[in-house]
DNA sequence: GGACATTCTTCACAGACTCTTAACCGGCGC
DNA sequence: GCGCCGGTTAAGAGTCTGTGAAGAATGTCC
């Protein structure tokens, strides 16, 4: 499965060292920002799927700073946490005002933390849930079960290849580059060899037919139907 | 943005009505049928931009009329999402053999619903909006998918090539020197003879017709349409 | 826990295509 | 005629992808 990101962002350098050792522990990767300038710029070209937010930043806090990464339409789909001192009540109002998902008191302990990271991605992917299918003339990719449908016969595909289909069919004719490919199949922290995609694209063919690929020299692959 | 067209097939009213309410609050534009044919007679006067139907119905049910709307070419970007019962899993098969996008489970909850919608019609208008496409009278050149298309007609081109043609092309009229179209082309780093550019202009030349090019002698090359 | 099956990645090499080079040609203005 | 400039051509260098096989990693079943 594809690493889980995510974005903590806090003015106390012993804070985010804390958690992203916790975090990245679990498997999940990590990013830090210190301040709200940063955070925007990271979430707008990394695309976490979560972002732990303090509310009290210098600079721009944490309330400011989730009002503008909602109005950020790419980050649609990201869950916002905050960081808050205990008893801070009254932010946690304004919190889900500006678009917040939870909110998390420090002092934070990583036992929960953890837990309740785990329960607002498991619901933030149920919400995107919206897209479990993707459909062609001949080819269907039905993620919620996770099959292909070819002329109505159903077929299995292995992980690597079922996510790298799912994602050129998401945009047939488009022409992913080999690093877009990388990014979203691979997840931008695992290096592979160059020839990997090749295999996979190979495989594919092999399983689905030639045709629908089409290799675009030096740039990338494109899905094409027919 | 211009309201968003949803037609709503079902021979229950009430679900009829259900949807059509919490639809439009949201601001869609909302018809209804109740069978197969009155289906089929609204959906090619009105061409609705997300057809909801219902797998069972007296008359045609559901995957005859997918089909018979699919034949109508007039409709092809509309998205077909069916609303099966849980469990009939045999139909979702079908359905996705006829033509259908999408299949969202009875009972219906509002909420899922409106967010299954919102997603369907974002990927619809995706394929078709994004469109980092330069295009003059005769030639299109169409960045997303690597390909040129002349006169209706798509052909591929080399990296280099299109590349240069997509810079000359960005700009109609305007002369490009040499100089630019190597920092453009083949960034600053990179040192090649002075006669590279002149036969990839040619291969240009070649391919896509002579009269495109228009060369200045002492300056550049520009484009022009006929 | 061990044997087996599947999946994923790497590697080396071949082959195809693309890019660049260099040599030569022709037009034009002086 | 001479120099400057771009056009043309073909050949060689270079780049990129396809492929088969093998090894690593992962998962599965007793």
């Amino acid at each position: 499965m594809k690493q889980q990101k995510i974005l903590v962002v806090d003015d106390e350098p012993d804070i985010l060292e804390l958690v992203q050792y916790n975090l990245e522990k679990e498997g999940f990767a990590v990013r830090t920002a210190s301040n709200g300038i940063e955070a925007i710029d990271l979430a707008s070209q990394w695309s976490p799927h979560l972002i732990l937010l303090d509310v009290m930043m210098p600079e721009m806090d944490g309330m400011e700073t989730c009002i503008k990464i909602r109005e950020n339409a790419k980050l649609d789909d990201a869950v916002i946490a905050f960081l808050t001192a205990r008893s801070e009540d009254y932010s946690q109002i304004a919190g889900f005002d500006a678009g917040a998902d939870d909110y998390i008191t420090k002092p934070i302990k990583p036992r929960v933390l953890l837990s309740r990271i785990k329960a607002l991605l498991r619901r933030g992917t149920k919400g995107a849930e919206s897209k479990p299918v993707f459909s062609g003339k001949t080819l269907t990719i039905d993620r919620d079960r996770y099959v292909v449908i070819r002329n109505g016969e159903e077929m299995n595909l292995p992980k690597k290849e079922f996510e790298l289909l799912s994602l050129l069919v998401s945009q047939p004719g488009k022409v992913f580059t080999r690093s877009a490919i990388l990014s979203e199949v691979w997840g931008n922290d695992v290096v592979v060899g160059d020839r990997t995609i090749d295999v996979h694209i190979r495989k594919l063919r092999e399983k689905l037919g030639d045709h629908y690929f089409k290799t675009v020299k030096g740039v990338g692959y494109k899905f094409q139907e027919e």
